[in-house]
DNA sequence: GCGGATTCTTTACAGTTGTAGATTATTAAC
DNA sequence: GTTAATAATCTACAACTGTAAAGAATCCGC
């Protein structure tokens, strides 16, 4: 069934992160986890992870009485997700445009900037062939 | 004031585009470009523009009874917002990630690739000094 | 098997977003 | 001046988001 698309929310971008450093788990643990940063009751989390689960980035399965949580998207799926998202909208779909964007904007170290410059040649090579 | 935080939803991100490339502007107007792409009604349309207003990313001006909207921010401003705002939440403020998951996907040719490569020299450039 | 702890379920509610109809005001043209 | 066209205002409403309380179920330890 192809990976489903990707739309997640603010919150539920915190969400799935907490997850994906420990599942599968359950709703108890991600609240705890969740808890310092965001301050959410155990309800919000759930309900969050519940709607997450009827989207289908989240699948769930009961074990006894505890609900096990696992996602069903990779963090490259949900970040290209949100790229794209982006790059759709802000840049009509013009790549170079946004890369642009992001050299301008962030002020890069000498050493990132070589880094990136490793990833196009590279990019090039595999590219070519 | 400082340019103002800059989120803006799907359908806002239509309309500004339709107003960057013709303000000063009414809102029939913009109802009417962007009538064929997505077949709007004015109330829509004029909805959009007021709420954009009351959120500072547009301002309205008064002339006899037309409204006449124009954008606060530029596409760069947006543009830089929306990336950000990804870059935050998707890839944890990590710009390299963020490139590199890029260009994993989108198939770039050789000649994208080099005019990174060539944005990548004149950013080091300035930089350095 | 009772009681406290843990987890789950149900329900809610305010704010935002996408969408638009109905009604009113204004104006230009006769 | 009356009318047709144009534009504006007001109101609405369903879906989605962020947030959570209240109540019910279950389980562990005694």
């Amino acid at each position: 069934m192809s990976p489903p698309n990707v739309e997640l929310t603010e919150a539920e971008w915190s969400v799935i992160k907490a997850i994906w450093e420990s599942e599968p788990c359950t709703a108890p643990a991600i609240q705890e986890k969740l808890f310092k940063p965001t301050g959410w009751t155990y309800s919000t989390v759930r309900t969050l992870m519940d709607r997450m689960t009827a989207k289908g980035v989240l699948k769930a399965k009961k074990a006894g009485k505890l609900t096990i949580y696992q996602s069903v998207i990779t963090p490259e799926q949900a970040q290209r997700g949100e790229l794209f998202y982006t790059l759709k909208h802000a840049f009509n779909g013009a790549f170079t445009p946004m890369v642009q964007c992001l050299l301008e904007s962030k002020d890069l170290n000498a050493d990132e900037l070589s880094q990136l410059e490793a990833m196009i040649k590279a990019r090039k090579k595999s590219a070519k062939k």
